[in-house]
Parts: structure tokens; C-alpha cells; sequence
DNA sequence: TTGAAGTCAATGCGCAGCGCATATAAATTC
DNA sequence: GAATTTATATGCGCTGCGCATTGACTTCAA
């Protein structure tokens, strides 16, 4: 196989700029551990989640991301509102503690990486945006997966967000596809 | 700042790629946890190393890398050895399960992220190559954090390795200085 | 040669976090 | 309006980690 190596140097790298991440908003957080500030991005990201959701988007049983919240709201972090859709379900909101918790994460990740791309060229920046892009669009898999995908991720920065741009692209194929065979 | 789309999407594409390598690997080894495959993959590629510098690669603390040892040296994976050169240190190899299951390991891991550059050409695969090994040099910072970032790494895909490559260079660099200015 | 300091591994202890099974409440279906 | 489904919450036990400590060995210096 010819793409061999560059398997490896990317799993290498990805593993590198994960633990950067990590290390980044692990530093100096409240608890800093992983899931919570995964949870406080999540909640930021998608505001009056439920915590089903959430336990998807951090592959989480449940039972966990309940606890999770629990810890996440006697930390002042997060605040549980009813549903107004649905009386059963909770909405999740940031407090507004959270929000500067969120501000501060995504402004330490976004420095840990950029520490790491300051020695490309601006040409050599826009490739790989671009190929990054594209690898995100072909990584899309669906509503589950983006939830899970985009936990960590700044949807401002990521403007125009390719997931999102999969996802609308597969809508159309798929209306398009239904408009061409409406049996059933 | 130009560079803040690239951060998000970068960030994004490795969170995707790392948990693309978790699940590979989870999916079906023994255990299937993270620590254990990564200690596996660590063993494999540094045979004969100590219960302290696993610690370092793990970033585990040493009691933590001692009772990871004791689980995979129950399961028949790993090995402890009196070391020739310090008879306080403990020497891990992997047994001949253990080496299934690193063979195991890379290539679930290799597989999980071909299948996500299969969509790149294979002009855009040197690109993407080249700026992985651009910044994987650029990341290198010394001996401990490459135990880390190689923990996952596969050693005969990675050849030439980066990391190697920078460590030798800066060494190279080290003696040219103290040649220069051997005032001790 | 011997004693002090440093290093590597192992263990007692307690805590955090997760999943499984289950319980409760609300919505949906028939 | 009873049965089923869905969303959240809780009891329970297990795994895995870190801190503090102990024991074994090495190194260095007097």
C-alpha cells in the first residue's frame, strides 16, 4: 500500500494535536477534566440540548451524562430548564459561568493548535484547510455522528462549517432521489 | 487572525481521526480499553522498556503504569523481565499474544484512517504527507514528549519518522554549539 | 568501605466516574 | 383510558487512577 506512511504520520499528528487539546483547556479549567469541558462545549454549541444528546455527542451511556450534568450544575456551569416541547425532557442551558468556561476553552484550544501551524506558509495553511475539509465531508456519517464530530469544535472559527455542508448536501440528494421515485 | 478556520478544522479532523483509532482498536482486542492498547503499541515499539518510561509515554502516573502492567501481565499480554543493566528496574516485552495483538492493533488503526483518505487523490496524499511531517517536526520537544507522541505510532510505517529526524537534527545542532563554545 | 541520597518498583488506601438494572414521569398510540 | 415508548433519575458495584508510603537497588562522596 502506498499510503502507508501517510497513515501513520497522520494518526501521529491527530494523536498530537488531541493531547494538545487536552493539555490546553486541562491546564487551567475548574476541574479540567475531559468530559466536563467536552460537556460545557457541547452545551455551548447546541444550546437546550437534552441530555440524551449529550450522551450522544460524548458517546456516553445515559446514566453517565446525567451524572455528568449533576456535576456539571453544582459546579455552577450548567443550569437545567424544562422543555417547553417536551415536559420529560430537560433543557440544557450554560450558565453564565459556563460561558466564560466555553469562551476559555475554545480560546486555549485554538491556541494550542495555532502554536503548532505557525511554522506553515500561508499557502501551505490554505492546503491543508482544504484537504482538512474535504476529509471532514467525507468523514460526515450522519445527525448521531455530526453531534459527536462537532463536540469539541468552534462554530464560529468553522465557518462555513463543512459538516454542515455534507449534511445539507446529502438532504438535497436525498429530495432529489424522492422527487425522481415518489412511490411510497 | 487568518489562520482561526484551519485551528477549528484542524482540531475538528483530529478529534475525528483519534476517535477513529480508538474505535478501530476498542472494537475487538481483549480488553478493548485505550490504556491498554496504547501500553501494547508502547511495549511493542520500545521492547524492553521500563514500568517508568511506559508511565511517561502514557502520561500515567508510576503506581497507575505499575497496576496497567499487573492487568496486561494478567492477561497474558506483557512480560516483566529483570533488567541486565539495573537490577531495580523491570524490563517489559511482549509475549506471543501480545505481539498478535499489537500486529492487531496497527493494523485496525491503519485501517480506520485509510478508509478516511481514501477520498483524497494521490497528489493531494504527498501534500497532505509532506505538512504532516512539516509539523510533526515543528512539534518535537524533546526525549519525554516523544515517548508520547509516538505511543500509537506504527514504527515501520512511520519510517522515515519525523520525530527521529528532528531529534537527530537538534542533536547535531547541540554539538555544533558546544564545539563553538566548549567553555563547559 | 561505608553511609547518605537518589531512583525504580510495588502496595495500602480512598476517590471519581462509568455502566447495568431499575424506577418514575410524561408523551404517544391504539 | 390502558399499553407502549421515551426521557430522566437513582441504587449498586466495578474499574482505574493518584497520593503517600515502603522496600530494593544504585550511585556518589567522604
Amino acid at each position: 500500500m502506498d499510503t502507508k506512511r501517510l497513515e501513520n504520520l497522520l494518526g501521529v499528528l491527530s494523536v498530537h494535536v488531541t493531547d494538545q487539546i487536552a493539555n490546553g483547556t486541562l491546564d487551567a479549567l475548574p476541574e479540567g477534566l475531559s468530559a466536563p469541558v467536552a460537556a460545557i462545549t457541547f452545551i455551548g454549541h447546541n444550546p437546550g440540548a437534552t441530555i440524551a444528546e449529550l450522551g450522544i455527542g460524548l458517546s456516553l451511556s445515559h446514566p453517565g451524562a446525567v451524572r455528568l450534568v449533576d456535576r456539571l450544575s453544582a459546579a455552577g456551569m450548567v443550569e437545567r430548564r424544562t422543555s417547553e416541547e417536551d415536559g420529560r425532557a430537560v433543557a440544557l442551558w450554560l450558565t453564565q459561568q459556563g460561558e466564560t468556561s466555553y469562551g476559555d476553552a475554545l480560546s486555549r484550544r485554538a491556541g494550542g493548535i495555532s502554536g503548532l501551524i505557525a511554522v506553515l506558509r500561508p499557502d501551505e495553511c490554505a492546503t491543508l484547510e482544504n484537504l482538512a475539509e474535504k476529509l471532514l465531508r467525507h468523514a460526515y456519517s450522519g445527525h448521531h455522528h455530526a453531534l459527536r464530530i462537532c463536540r469539541l469544535c468552534d462554530d464560529v472559527a468553522c465557518d462555513p462549517c463543512p459538516i454542515e455542508a455534507e449534511h445539507d448536501a446529502q438532504l438535497v440528494r436525498l429530495n432529489a432521489a424522492l422527487t425522481n421515485a415518489p412511490t411510497d
